[in-house]
DNA sequence: GCTTAGCACTCACTTGATAAGAGTGCTAAC
DNA sequence: GTTAGCACTCTTATCAAGTGAGTGCTAAGC
C-alpha cells in the first residue's frame, strides 16, 4: 500500500494534534479539524489503512488513534516543517550565553537551564572530553603557609584550580620554579598523554627541597588531571516531567527519574551518541528504560575542536520541530562563544 | 492535665512508630507493641487525653492517632535519644569530604549529595556569603591574543577565574603590571567594600595602554566580584520524595517541587535561619508552602569565620535523631577540612 | 478511682453493577 | 470511492452495599 497525499495529510494532522494534546484522536474530530470535506467514515478507512501500515495504533477498541514511533520518524524526516525561533527567544539565548564569557562549566550549565526553560522538558548537557586538549601551563600559587593553589590552563582556555594542603613548609621561589619547570615539561602535551604515558611519574628533580614538594604535589596533580578528563553532566528541568500528562502516573514518573538519576550510565549513553543533531524516537533508543522517550541531542564545539553535547529528553510526543531549532540555536551560540583562536572580532 | 510517665511513653511510641510507618496507629496495635500490660481501652483513654492536650490528632473518627507538630517538638526536645552514627557511615563521610581538598563548591556539593544519600531525603547546601571575605590577590593570565583569565584569590583561599575577551591586543607586561597594581590596591579589603565603596570606579591610571586595558576589564572584574558575593545553592536527592508515602499524591509532590524550585526564595529562607543546628517542624515554618515539612539545617565554617549552611527538607514525620546526627557530623567535617589558617597538622 | 471488656457507631475503602460516552468496524446505499 | 447508519466494544463515572479498622461510651471488675 502506498502513502497517498491524503493519508500523509491525515497522519500529519494526527501527529500534530497528539503532540499538542496527548489525547487519542477520533475520526469525527479529525474530520472537522481537517476541513477537507471528507467524512468521518472515510477518515476511519484511511486510519485503518495507516494502522495496518504501522503508523498508528489505538490503546483499545474504542479509543481514537495514536501515532506510533514509526509515524514520529516519518514526521521528523518528511512532514516536519522548519520552525523559526521567535526573535525574542533568540535574543534571550544570545544574551544569557554570551553576556559573561565566564567559565565553560558555568556557561554549559546556563545553556542546560535555558534549554529546559524554553522547551519545558528535561534538559542535559555534557562538557567536552578533554582527552585531546593540550596543556598550556601549570601554575602554583601560594595562599598561606599550608595551602597552595594548583592552576592548570589548557590550550582551549579551560582553567582548573585545586587547593592543595602542604604538610611541611615551602618557599615561594621553589613554587614558582616548579611552575616553570612543569610548564616547560608538559606544555603542548595532551592531558591524557601526561597521565597515561607515565610522564608524571618520571618527573624528578635533584634539588632536595623541590623533590619533597613534588612528592606532595604529585597525587594532587594527577587527580586534578583525572578530574579534568571527566565529563561533567548537568541537568535541569527534571521536574518539568510533572506537567506532562504521560507522567501523571507516579509509577511512570519514578521510572523516568530513576533512569536519568543513574548519571554515570546516562552520561555514557550521551557520550556514545553521534555528533550533530540526533533524534532518537521511542524504540529507536538502545536502552530499555528509554523506550518510552525521545531524545534529541546536538553537539557544540570548543575552540572548534573539543566536542560537548546538549539535549533534551521527553515523551515521544514532543514538539520535534521547535525543540530541534532551539537546541541547534543554543549549540551554535555556545560554539560561537568559545571559538577562542578564531580571533574574529565581535561587533557589539 | 499533666504528662504522666505513661503518657510520655505512649506518645513516644506513637511518634516513633509513625516516623517509621507513616500509618496512623490504633490502640490495639499500640497495646501489643508497648508490652506494658495495659489494655487497648486504657490506651484509648490516654490517647484521648493526649489528643485533648494537642499532641495527637486523627484524620477521621475511625482512624488511628497521628502525632501533631507539637508532639514532634516534644519528641525532638525531650524524648529523642542521641543517635550514634555507625562507624561505617562516619568513614564514608570523612573519606568523601577530605580525600581531595578540592574547590569549596565541589566539596559542598559533595556534602549535599552525601547527605541526601544517607538520609534518603532532599538535601541542600548554600555556600558562605563572602561579604566579609578579604581579597588576597588579583591576577591576570594571558591565554591567547584575545583572551585573558582573571583570577581572584581571597584570604579564605577561595579561588575564582573568569575568562575575559579582549577586543584589542594587549601586552603581557601590562597585564602583569595591572595584576600587581590591583593587588596592591585591593589586598586586605573585603569584597563588598571593593564593590560598594566605588573603589573600582576610582581606579585610574595615566598610562595610555593600561587605561584602555582597565576599561575592558572593569566590567568583568565587577561582575566577577558580584558573582563571588552570590550565595550558591546546591540540592540533591530531590527525587527522594517519591519514596515517601506522604508524596505519593502527584499533586502534593508537585507543590513540594515547586517550592524548592523557587531557588532564589528558598535560598533566602535558608540564609535567614539562625546558626547552629536548627530544627523547624511543620507549622513552625514561616513559609506557607513548608507547613507540611520539617527543615533541619546546620552551619559549617570556612576558615573559622565564613558561614555556610547545610540541611535537609522532608515530611514532618522524619527520623530527627538520625538526620540531626548525620548533618552535624558532615558540617563538622567540612569545618575541619576548611580550617585553613589553623595550621593544625593532620595525621594520616 | 483506675482499668478493662463489650458494644454500638463512624468513616474510609473496596467491590460490583449500571449507565453514559466516545469511537470503531462493518454493511449497504449513493 | 464515499458516506450514512447502526451494532458493538471498551473506558470512565457513579452509586450502593459490604467490610474492617478504630473509636467512644458505658458498665462491671479490681
Amino acid at each position: 500500500m502506498d502513502l497517498s497525499e491524503r493519508k500523509l495529510r491525515i497522519l500529519q494532522a494526527i501527529v500534530g494534534d497528539f503532540i499538542r494534546s496527548a489525547e487519542p484522536i477520533g475520526s469525527r474530530t479529525l474530520s472537522k479539524k481537517l476541513d477537507m470535506g471528507i467524512s468521518p467514515a472515510t477518515i476511519r478507512n484511511e486510519m485503518s489503512d495507516l494502522e495496518e501500515m504501522g503508523f498508528l495504533t489505538h490503546p483499545h477498541t474504542s479509543a481514537g488513534r495514536v501515532p506510533s514511533d514509526k509515524a514520529y520518524r516519518l514526521y521528523v524526516n518528511n512532514l516536519m516543517q522548519k520552525y523559526e525561533l521567535p526573535e525574542e527567544e533568540k535574543q534571550i539565548i544570545a544574551e544569557k550565553l554570551t553576556k559573561n564569557v565566564s567559565e565553560l562549566d558555568r556557561t554549559i550549565q546556563h545553556a542546560a537551564t535555558l534549554l529546559s526553560e524554553l522547551t519545558n522538558l528535561t534538559s542535559f548537557a555534557i562538557t567536552p572530553s578533554q582527552e585531546s586538549n593540550h596543556l598550556r601551563y601549570v601554575n602554583f600559587l601560594p595562599v598561606d603557609e599550608s595551602t597552595v593553589v594548583l592552576m592548570i590552563v589548557t590550550e582551549s582556555g579551560r582553567v582548573t584550580n585545586t587547593a592543595i594542603k602542604i604538610k611541611t613548609s615551602y618557599k615561594e621561589e621553589n613554587l614558582s620554579l616548579l611552575s616553570k619547570v612543569m610548564t616547560y615539561n608538559y606544555k603542548g602535551k595532551t592531558l591524557s598523554d601526561i597521565l597515561t604515558h607515565d610522564i608524571i611519574r618520571n618527573f624528578e628533580t635533584d634539588i632536595e627541597a623541590m623533590s619533597r614538594l613534588v612528592e606532595t604535589i604529585r597525587p594532587n596533580f594527577i587527580s586534578t588531571l583525572e578530574n579534568m578528563l571527566n565529563v561533567d553532566l548537568f541537568m535541569d528541568g527534571v521536574t518539568n516531567i510533572f506537567s506532562i500528562p504521560e507522567y501523571n502516573d507516579i509509577g511512570k514518573a519514578k521510572v523516568f527519574l530513576e533512569m536519568i538519576n543513574k548519571k554515570k550510565h546516562f552520561t555514557d549513553v550521551l557520550v556514545r551518541r553521534d555528533n550533530g543533531v540526533i533524534i532518537t524516537i521511542g524504540n529507536e533508543n538502545q536502552e530499555d528504560l528509554m523506550r518510552d522517550c525521545s531524545l534529541i541531542t546536538a553537539t557544540y564545539h570548543i575552540d572548534g575542536k573539543l566536542v560537548g553535547k546538549l539535549g533534551v529528553i521527553g515523551p515521544t510526543r514532543m514538539k520535534y520541530d521547535e525543540v530541534t531549532s532551539i537546541i541547534e540555536y543554543i549549540t551554535d551560540n555556545i560554539s560561537q562563544t568559545f571559538k577562542i583562536t578564531g580571533g574574529e572580532e565581535k561587533d557589539e
